[in-house]
DNA sequence: ATTATCTATAGATCTATAGATAATGC
DNA sequence: ATTATCTATAGATCTATAGATAATGC
């Protein structure tokens, strides 16, 4: 977004931009969501008064994390998911990137999970994307689901309660629990029992970790 | 707790306490952790300064608020299940009955969602016995499960989505989609199918709601 | 006499802004 | 000349406590 802008004076401003908002997502990831301005400008190593060049208040720029923290989320799971069509293998993937992001990127799950169940509620963005992409699967029958919008519910409520399991079993096996979740997510969503498990337990790339 | 002090004064004292945990549950129902105790104070309708009689920070209030709350969920449940031996019956209408409470205590619900995942890994209360009961199911064969504190996880994530959901539908039947994740979350634990969906879909005490 | 409440206030934050300083643009 | 940064500070909270008031206990 402001990555974009022209001269050395834009990079610079966008810089200290996203100094203050790698700061404020530590402070979420670590619990400490109260942390005061002055706070979190130290921590970016950036003056007090800057703050205000860039956001109009706290609110405002741990929005500005969350967003962003999604955003980074989605370009991993895009690239998963790249030159998938079918909307069931779509989910697999992108559901068992994420159990094994949390291994990877703890502080990204960290964020996501302070903010709890409201983020499933998001219209925009990778949430939104998600939503539709289940809608879309009832839609041809590929998924069979009363309700869309709920079973988008239970499955991202299970899915943010895994990443609350991973954070608290550090020494378990990522990609083994995350694929047990698939397995019954698919399996909810109308799938043969077999072939749930199938796409639960194929190949994945390396760069998606064990 | 402290509702049973002798004499009119610690029946006073206990009502002021009682204020105030009330006020903080308001708040936090509202989605306003930040309130301060000022706030509180007016809302309990208590002299500022009394707030120290009885706790020593914010927090510890909250955390009082929170615990309660829990604590009155599970008194719904422990008369629900009242009886019940079946370990997979009882998750179900310990299940059926939490979801339908949604309607009827909303800010019960607030509270609790508004907490989020870490609710799930209280180690005390109605958490701890729900834990212990999943786990119980899998060591007597009840339920199957590879890992009984991710299931646990897994149901437990599954519900806070769908109390989340029951909070932005409020025209939706409560009843339909709570039963909905009960028959998923007793196939999960292995039931057969057609189990699942008996005990989903039972019929419940009156005092249960729809 | 004891205990809990209340009001008032000191001291410690924390926010938002004003004004000075430094760096880029033209 | 413009723009973004920084430091310093006024004003607005907010917390924690001290001391006065009111109510119960004995």
């Amino acid at each position: 977004m402001s990555t974009q802008q022209a001269g050395r004076q834009g990079r610079r401003k966008a810089a200290t931009r996203a100094a203050l908002v790698a700061a404020a997502t530590n402070q979420l990831a670590e619990g400490r969501p109260h942390a005061s301005i002055q706070e979190i400008t130290e921590a970016a190593d950036v003056g007090f008064g800057s703050f205000y060049n860039h956001f109009s208040s706290k609110e405002e720029l741990f929005d500005a994390a969350v967003s962003e923290t999604l955003d980074a989320h989605a370009q991993v799971l895009a690239r998963a998911a790249q030159g998938i069509d079918d909307l069931a293998e779509r989910l697999a993937v992108g559901v068992r990137a994420s159990g094994r992001l949390q291994r990877q990127l703890p502080e990204m799950s960290k964020v996501i999970l302070h903010h709890g169940t409201t983020v499933l509620t998001r219209e925009h963005g990778l949430v939104a994307r998600a939503r539709e992409d289940l809608s879309a699967g009832v839609v041809t029958g590929r998924f069979v689901s009363a309700d869309p919008g709920l079973s988008f519910m239970l499955a991202g409520g299970a899915l943010l309660g895994l990443l609350q399991w991973l954070e608290d079993n550090p020494e378990a096996d990522a990609g083994l629990a995350t694929d047990q979740l698939v397995e019954n997510l698919l399996t909810m969503l109308g799938l043969p029992p077999s072939e749930a498990r199938a796409l639960a337990t194929s190949h994945l790339p390396a760069s998606l970790g064990a």
